[in-house]
DNA sequence: CTAATCCTTCCAGTCAATGGAAGGTCAAGC
DNA sequence: GCTTGACCTTCCATTGACTGGAAGGATTAG
């Protein structure tokens, strides 16, 4: 399978699966033109990796967690840490998101937002203290 | 004042604040010795940036907040949209995220997690479908 | 035969810094 | 006066995970 079929089995365009590559996260076969040939399995790793790279894990994550799937010997507990471990990593994210939305709520119910120059959300910004901010 | 006053006085590192100035945000005098020298004014835009930044305003974003600060004759429209703007795409990585933690908490809850080698996780990243993710 | 499409490699750019090397300057202590 | 250490300068490379584009070879459709 060329690399353009490939892309359109796994939704991964071909810039990224050449890059996946380069990293060394597949090692397809050449054909005998020069032409990447990938087999069903390497198509199934590409699907992993577009999936784990989905739900936010990291390249080397993606790398630890393919190489546990690799391994006939693994204990899933392995697998499971990685994963709460981002869960909590995402949970941090979504509370930072959260603090910055409130904040952002209160500047923007702050300005009147018509024609006139005075702006309490570049006031704040610029530490003025007139709107009261998170 | 040198720029590791300006730093501290800022919360930003030397090395950002010399980026802002490679990418045009501020533009120090220099001593006669070649050293940046900070005014107030300086030290009040960079903590613009500062606190810009921390709200999640891309650099081009604050690079526009900055012009409009500057400007004495803008409109608080123009602020108050950008900041809308901003809360949108805020709201929009954080339901991103809140589904991802959802797949993974499916996940995670789908693995026994002992010594055991099959894993429901990496499963399901195979596309295998064992657990039932979102 | 030609044109379009696909494939190859390699280099550069993205975003917002951050790290480090090589070297100049300054203030304190002896 | 000299040394030490802290501070400053510039320049170059790296991060993460791709993405864009150029230059050129291979394949396919008509």
């Amino acid at each position: 399978m060329n690399i353009g079929n490939a892309a359109e089995a796994t939704s991964l365009p071909t810039k990224t699966i050449r890059y996946y590559e380069d990293i060394g996260l597949i090692k397809p076969d050449r054909a005998e033109n020069g032409y990447r040939d990938y087999s069903d399995d390497d198509v199934h790793r590409l699907r992993f990796l577009q999936r784990s790279r989905s739900l936010g894990f990291t390249i080397e994550e993606c790398r630890t967690l393919l190489s546990l799937y690799d391994d006939e010997g693994r204990a899933s507990a392995d697998v499971k840490r990685i994963a709460r471990e981002k869960i909590q990593k995402v949970d941090e994210k979504i509370a930072e998101l959260q603090s910055l939305r409130s904040t952002l709520k209160v500047l923007v119910k702050n300005c009147h937002g018509d024609q006139r120059p005075d702006c309490p959300i570049l006031d704040d910004l610029a530490g003025r203290n007139t709107a009261k901010s998170a």
